[in-house]
DNA sequence: TGTACATCAGTGAACGCGCGTTCACTGATGTAC
DNA sequence: TGTACATCAGTGAACGCGCGTTCACTGATGTAC
């Protein structure tokens, strides 16, 4: 459904979809992407610090973007929908590094402690999407919060099944896999906004954060190593 | 400063603090907390929809109390110091729940299983409340969220000191604990969010919340079981 | 108890401001022939 | 390639609206004597 222009590649047809990659060419459709993307790039630096996306105008935005208010309506029917490709934008980059990860090879101990670190590198190097995300994965409008959890849950399910092939998990249930999951990811989530807050250049804080956290996922391997799942349900 | 008045007792020495208890005789003292009661519950009122706080008028909240926007300055020097009042009043029904749960006596495993059941209805009963700090812990203005992390940090040390009485977590380091208490803590915190997201009368999906999170506490308390504090440094 | 004065919670009007949205428009880019 | 027309991203002015804050005020409550 989706077209991926390559300049170096045969012609192809047509998609009806968003262009992912097309060649810097100047004109009218390369043009009014890169407004697009200046006023998503304006809304999330706006939101970089303590403002929240619900307090943003859109004549703020457009500013921004240099262009006029008028304008923005060209890109988005209202700030709604800019919110929507917030989303997207700000999951992307989390979905990259995922595929990557998971492209590492099968799931290990090691591993899976490593990932911490993993994770938590790339929240302090895309500050501003993860601290979007974080404010308003509770705080945000009903649609941008059932987005976000959207996402959440699906990264959740995933990692369920890389943990299913895990042999030492053997005696989860898939229930219980999706319940070990998402006590794993809460406790990234919560790092994560731990890192958010602390300022880039406080190394130690930060260290102390991974620690922290590594320790955490440690405890709840340490968990599912001894659980029994035929026991869970009472 | 403030005088703390009882019709039924002796005269007494004047308090410095604010008066918790006073009788309700009509006076301006009397009439003056009451409108500062009206503003607090007008403003939990807007924020137990989707509205953040920071998306808030002043005049909306005066007019949720029936008063004009000037009079509020009588009460609060801006929205700011209305935010600080409803960060106190959000977590005093939450330390008069747990003073009480500490009442009960020693943590045991089957009496921290239960406190996850304790927790969840308390805040299923408090929904403004608790929704209004779930917004705000992230997207709130710094001062704000200053504020509910120094109060979260508090909670997390008390269950640390409660379960530092707990025998079977003799091998724990102060700091171990401290990670210890936080997953715990980060566990309930993390459920809340969803009952807050679950309608009050759809028992089932509350029910379901609920066993998940009591599951990863039991996990969580698994992993402590087996927890070696002297092999956390590495 | 009665009186004269002080206090102060709440009023209502006024202000200047930034907001979202609309509109007719401009002029560069794209396209049909 | 050249020409005539279509498209459409962005402009700039205009609108009505709710906002935070200020001000002089009112009138009930509180207090000193």
């Amino acid at each position: 459904m989706r077209s991926r222009k390559r300049s170096d590649g045969p012609s192809q047809p047509p998609g009806d979809g968003e262009t992912v990659e097309a060649e810097p060419d100047g004109g009218r459709d390369w043009r009014k992407r890169r407004t697009r993307r200046a006023l998503i790039n304006a809304a999330l630096a706006l939101l970089e610090g303590e403002r929240s996306f619900s307090s943003l105008s859109l004549r703020e935005v457009a500013r921004g973007a240099r262009i006029t208010p008028a304008a923005f309506y060209r890109h988005f029917s209202g700030m709604e929908e800019l919110g929507h490709a917030l989303i997207e934008d700000s999951f992307e980059s989390l979905h990259e590094m995922m595929r990557k990860a998971r492209a590492g090879g099968l799931p290990s101990t090691r591993m899976i402690r490593a990932s911490v670190k993993v994770f938590l590198d790339h929240v302090g190097a895309h500050r501003a999407h993860f601290s979007f995300i974080a404010k308003e994965r509770f705080s945000g409008s009903t649609v941008i919060r059932v987005a976000i959890r959207k996402e959440v849950r699906l990264w959740v399910g995933e990692l369920a099944v890389d943990l299913s092939r895990f042999p030492a998990l053997g005696k989860f249930s898939a229930e219980d896999l999706q319940m070990l999951a998402g006590l794993m990811v809460n406790v990234v989530v919560a790092a994560s906004e731990l890192v958010l807050d602390t300022p880039p250049k406080d190394k130690e804080a930060l260290t102390r954060i991974y620690r922290h956290a590594e320790k955490q996922m440690r405890l709840v391997m340490l968990g599912a190593g001894a659980w029994d799942s035929s026991r869970s349900s009472g």
